[in-house]
DNA sequence: AAAAAAAGTGTATTTTAAACACTTATATAT
DNA sequence: ATATATAAGTGTTTAAAATACACTTTTTTT
């Protein structure tokens, strides 16, 4: 094996940066942690870190999501490369971006544990440091069109979830309004969901039945080139 | 400014490798070089360079494809970052893949003065060194998605070219056959080509109308909110 | 003048998407 | 006990898009 080879090229700081969006009371939410060293300390940014020499990105984004909330087994998925020369003006380095789907409900009070992260609603975040409202943009493109393509969304929501929080789901998701019987024509049509005989009180008089993802058909029917166009 | 705020995290080789898409002939090509250094000396490789500390990745592939080829004004978009611990044998090195569009015959001259690199039909490309095939095979997949969703296609074809070749390109990259009349009444409908007086002679007898793309008019659609799906 | 070869052209059918409104269940207030 | 308020639940009709499908035209070659 040749060490020498590449002796003469530049080497960088190669970061991952996520992007955590949450979903909770029909609002899609995006974790923000607020920055305490320099450069722009104190300001609100995406949870960060550096890749490592002996893990790849995935794992760096794993352990990084993990570090600064507790949270293991989440949902993520690499979006872009960012490399702006200035992008980080304390030195050259290249960021990573990767998304990741958390349901709040059930993972909360783990998070909330850990000191200065919070979630903010989508639509009134604040601005965040360096070229980290970009990246946000790209994840939720990202995010939009990975819901089009397949059921992405169960990640995002309770285990047993209602029709209601499914569909206010994908209206956060999508950003417009969606009619109540095509959407669960619709979702019914993929067959991928088992009704419980268990309802859910908190939102009506009448209760609304709950519902879980079969995980399992859903493979099978992916394994059977099945479309899952939304 | 903090010059050391960083110091003490792992720093790497950030590579571009580009996979490069050409058309000819009613096939979809990519454009391979046969290394001329260890490791992995003589086997074909993409198309590859280390990012420098005053470009961003967007210029590092557009200089990379330059340097290689000698073509400017090149479609490319950045794919995916790729970065398996041992993916380079030699030393720690984490590849950002882009792919890019060239129209071969016009460009071809320029491209085969080049010594050793060399167009493959995709579908007998020689096995690669590292993980180039994945790259190819990610960069592909981009290409398709790409393909139906905006009329990219114009990049792989020469400033003048018939119906015939525009539905064997998108045959080529969605790896499908199309419906003539089909294909030629969803792209009229899009109402974005010039049917030019001018035909090509060189595939029948009766002549084929020679056709351009009219990127004004596109462009004007795609701000109109228009959706070109395929 | 016949044959060969690719270009060019339109309609009918099927599938999918979109629009649309009333009934049901039940807790709460009167 | 009855009325009211609130969200849940449920199908059908219409419009749009995708798909299937076959013959005529032009021109060179024989």
């Amino acid at each position: 094996m040749i060490l020498s080879t590449y002796n003469k090229e530049d080497k960088v700081l190669l970061a991952v940066d996520c992007i955590i969006f949450g979903f909770l009371k029909d609002e899609l939410k995006i974790l923000l942690v607020q920055r305490d060293f320099e450069p722009e300390k104190g300001k609100w940014s995406l949870i960060g870190g550096f890749l490592k020499k002996e893990e790849n990105l995935d794992k760096a984004a794993i352990r990084i999501l993990h570090h600064l909330t507790g949270l293991k087994n989440i949902y993520m998925e690499q979006v872009y490369t960012f490399s702006k020369v200035d992008r980080d003006p304390a030195e050259r380095t290249i960021s990573v971006a990767y998304y990741a789907l958390i349901d709040i409900a059930t993972h909360d009070e783990k998070i909330l544990k850990q000191n200065p992260i919070q979630w903010f609603n989508l639509k009134d975040a604040p601005k965040l440091i360096f070229d980290h409202n970009r990246m946000v943009e790209k994840a939720i493109a990202r995010l939009r069109r990975r819901a089009l393509s397949k059921p992405i969304g169960f990640e995002l929501l309770p285990d047993k979830f209602t029709m209601r929080q499914l569909q206010k789901l994908y209206e956060a998701i999508l950003d417009s309004k969606l009619d109540k019987r095509n959407f669960i024509n619709k979702f019914n049509s993929f067959d991928i969901l088992i009704k419980l005989d268990e309802k859910d009180m908190s939102s009506s008089k009448k209760g609304a039945y709950l519902f879980k993802f079969d995980q399992e058909k859903y493979n099978r029917k992916v394994e059977d080139g099945f479309n899952f166009k939304i």
